[in-house]
DNA sequence: GAATCCCGCCACAGG
DNA sequence: CCTGTGGCGGGATTC
């Protein structure tokens, strides 16, 4: 946290970001890489605010060579990523502000509150243990502090991840992961990202496509997952070992695991039986079905070594324990668990206790405090089922195990994605809007490797954060909110190419996770099961699935994207909007069809770049109005025509003007853009995008031309630079945007990570993010550090 | 001294 | 064989 909290305070002292060059020792080492970038910019760790998101690998290989290192402290540029951070912010109205710097500087990550609990049943939250640990972060400051450990950790890593997608993110939209990139941004190993994907994968947070490629799911599925779990707990009997006092616990383990494990068995097993992956589902397996929703990491080791059969040796339990703090740090960040400390005969013992729901109907909903779902997710959950099962373990159901995970290498596209793409009909025209079914622009490419869509805004507002679960409905405050628009950047298609998301206004409701989830998993789920057979085969069921074509599907992916490119359609509805440029081919186009009408409200604009996204580098919103920020979403009324891509030459032309984004304003104005160019010039109105989701840095988005995806978010999020008149911006057309906003409020509290820069660059590690990304691809595994430092070193 | 958990070696697995 | 994954546990930090 310290590290955000310099951040901040960069932010908002100016000279201060660039005084101090940090470098400790430590940053030589593998994982925070970068020395070199951390020296020649002084920013510590926490400099490099504005998460600066991803670039494709291909444009960010050979762009980021060109990269500029950090700009010198000195130099006057206002387009330093701290620069860019500084204009967000201060654009930004007080509110965000305000409450980004308190998540950011008081929000500790992991752990953050500790809490003592009484024996079990009456667990409690009790004080905070250490509510100041975070404090000393401010002082800090530039200090070369190394890093410290907390900094480091796998819940602030964790936090950061989730920070850059959002909690709901539209179902038609995946959001691609790589795991380099985010690695790379993060200024962390890979390895660490695996820690933290394997255990967001057991909760279908995120999904896996392929190799390095992960698809963002965010919180949409995760009730229902939860909900599979608990099932699946109680039906291993985990509730009665919960229950059961510590002694008696280890008597009566799930025997059904253990039988059920069989297979998998396999005696010690595959890797995969003591995956991180299945260690954290039967975590929460055990969490959901605990009656007092508190477990203690011994008892949940204990518990893990006998399914695991390992013998409980002392080292074993070290070893599960240990795990086990990976996976709660994990889970600390999703805020779905909170650490506490349960009194237990003589001492008090470490624990965990359960904060997520924990009541679901039969049909998925989760009826807790949060808030009702109302799902028919009930086939998205078997989808769910299907992927939990992957581990033996989990035979119990027999879910579809042809949901498992898609596979292991091999670029396994789900198929539910696919299949939403082929059978939806695009519907170009803008007036059925309303009906737009998922676009699913998984555009990807033709090749696997997909889409990695580097930013991902969605525009939500904050009171979104705390979404419903997922299969719910939409949620009044959804109704409110600016419809979310995400912008994706989608590397692997042949030419880059960006495509943005966005629902109309009316359509703002969210379509049921569930339904769509219900409507393509399930379809999905029937042809794996199919496949599979029953449950208890899952691994075989996975083995299948790998052996199936990721390829097709992604090809077939690739060919509707670049269909839908082909489609290009001015006649859409861009009535409001005109290309700034007839010369790029943009096209708007609306899915319409299939999935949830309302729902599923999509248009998207998918803008080719044959030329190449140099050509598109801005997004606009059109019509966000700077003042809007603060604002209720329920104020601003969503533009038709959230924002238009302009070509970045065409944008030098323009003279900068300050607060433009402002004028343009006014949602109402469906059709009509108020946007002037002049003031998209305005840096400000580039870095519409949405906080946490999105960040792009701008300085590497610059840098590398990459073609900046900006998403912008709708509604308030676009913190129209407005306020900020200009910072300098001008040479950084591409400005990547970065949202201040918290949009993504992972939980009630709040989580989104700010979108300082700092925040999402691992304290020891610099901005590095830019360069260093494919390289490090190919180094090994181990070895592969992530040498940003020296890409990026001048 | 115990609790945490970062870090990265190294084995396994897919291609 | 190379690279992606990810198990594992030594040992550094933090409590």
């Amino acid at each position: 946290m310290e590290v955000e909290c310099l951040a901040l305070k960069d932010l908002t002292s100016v000279g201060k970001s660039f005084s101090v060059p940090k470098e400790d020792g430590r940053q030589g080492e593998k994982e925070n890489v970068c020395l070199e970038r951390r020296r020649s910019t002084p920013l510590k760790p926490s400099e490099s605010g504005v998460p600066v998101f991803l670039v494709s690998r291909k444009a960010s290989t050979s762009d980021l060579a060109h990269i500029t290192p950090i700009k010198c402290a000195g130099l006057a540029e206002p387009w330093s990523p701290t620069a860019n951070l500084k204009v967000l912010i201060s654009a930004a109205s007080p509110d965000i502000r305000d409450r980004e710097m308190k998540k950011v500087l008081f929000r500790p990550i992991e752990n953050d509150v500790d809490q003592v609990v009484d024996s079990e049943p009456a667990v409690e939250d009790a004080e905070v243990e250490d509510p100041t640990q975070f404090e000393g972060a401010f002082e800090e400051e530039d200090a070369e502090k190394k890093p410290s450990r907390k900094e480091k950790s796998l819940g602030l890593l964790c936090q950061k991840f989730l920070a850059l997608y959002p909690d709901d993110p539209p179902a038609h939209s995946p959001v691609w992961i790589s795991l380099d990139e985010v690695a790379t941004n993060l200024g962390v190993e890979r390895r660490r990202i695996y820690d933290i994907v394997n255990v967001l994968e057991s909760l279908t947070i995120v999904g896996r496509m392929a190799k390095n490629s992960y698809t963002w799911y965010g919180r949409q599925r995760l009730w229902s997952t939860l909900e599979v779990l608990q099932r699946r707990g109680r039906e291993q009997g985990y509730h009665l070992q919960m229950d059961l006092p510590a002694e008696a616990r280890r008597s009566g383990l799930s025997r059904e695991e253990d039988g059920g494990d069989g297979d998998s068995g396999n005696a010690g097993g595959n890797r995969k039986d003591k995956s991180l992956r299945i260690m954290s589902q039967k975590f929460v397996m055990l969490f959901l079905v605990s009656k007092t929703q508190t477990v203690t990491l011994d008892a949940a080791a204990k518990v893990l070594i006998e399914e695991s059969q390992d013998s409980s040796s002392h080292s074993k339990y070290k070893t599960k324990v240990r795990r086990l703090y990976d996976i709660a740090n994990v889970l600390t960040s999703l805020e779905l668990i909170r650490k506490v400390h349960v009194r237990e005969e003589r001492a008090r013992k470490p624990a965990f206790r359960w904060l997520g729901p924990v009541k679901f109907s039969s049909s998925g909903k989760m009826e807790s405090s949060l808030d009702v779902a109302q799902s028919e997710a009930a086939a998205s959950e078997d989808f769910r089922k299907g992927k939990m099962a992957r581990h033996s373990s989990f035979t119990v159901t027999p879910a579809a195990a042809g949901v498992q995970r898609q596979v292991s290498s091999a670029p396994s596209s789900p198929r539910h994605h696919l299949a939403g793409i082929q059978n939806h009909s695009l519907d170009y025209s803008r007036t059925t809007t309303t009906n737009g079914p998922a676009c699913q622009l998984q555009c990807g490419g033709s090749t696997d490797s997909c889409l990695s869509v580097p930013l991902y805004a969605q525009l939500t507002h904050t009171a979104s954060s705390s979404l419903p679960p997922a299969s719910t409905q939409p949620c009044p405050e959804h109704l409110l909110v600016p419809s979310p628009h995400c912008l994706a950047y989608l590397p692997s298609l042949s030419h880059p190419s960006v495509v943005m998301l966005y629902k109309p206004p009316e359509q703002q409701e969210w379509a049921p996770e569930g339904q769509r989830s219900a409507k393509m998993e399930s379809e999905d789920e029937g042809k794996r099961r199919r496949v599979s057979g029953e449950g208890e085969e899952e691994e075989e069921a996975v083995l299948k699935k790998k052996s199936k074509s990721g390829s097709e599907t992604s090809e077939k992916i690739g060919a509707q994207s670049q269909r839908e490119a082909a489609m290009f359609s001015e006649t859409c509805n861009t009535s409001a909007v005109s290309w700034p440029s007839g010369q790029q081919r943009a096209t708007e186009s609306r899915a319409g069809n299939s999935i949830g009408e309302n729902t599923q409200p999509s248009h998207y604009l998918y803008v080719p770049n044959s030329a190449g996204l140099n050509n598109f580098n801005f997004l606009i919103p059109a019509g966000q109005p700077a003042a809007n920020m603060s604002l209720p979403p329920s104020s601003v009324p969503t533009m038709a025509l959230p924002f238009v891509l302009v070509p970045s030459a065409a944008l030098s032309h323009y003279p900068l003007v300050a607060g433009g984004v402002q004028q343009t304003q006014t949602s109402d104005n469906p059709s009509g853009l108020r946007f002037s160019l002049p003031t998209m010039m305005s840096p400000a109105a580039f870095m519409v995008g949405t906080a946490p989701h999105s960040v792009m840095e701008a300085s590497d988005v610059s840098v590398q031309h990459l073609p900046s995806p900006v998403a912008p978010e709708l509604g308030r999020h676009h913190v129209s630079a407005a306020g900020t008149p200009r910072s300098p911006a001008g040479p950084r057309q591409n400005v990547g945007v970065s949202t201040p906003e918290p949009s993504t409020p992972h939980t009630p509290k709040e989580t989104t990570a700010s979108s300082s820069k700092e925040f999402f660059q691992t304290p020891g590690t610099l901005g590095s993010v830019v360069s260093a990304v494919p390289a490090a691809r190919k180094r090994g595994s181990a070895q592969r550090r992530l040498d940003v430092g020296h890409s990026a070193a001048p």
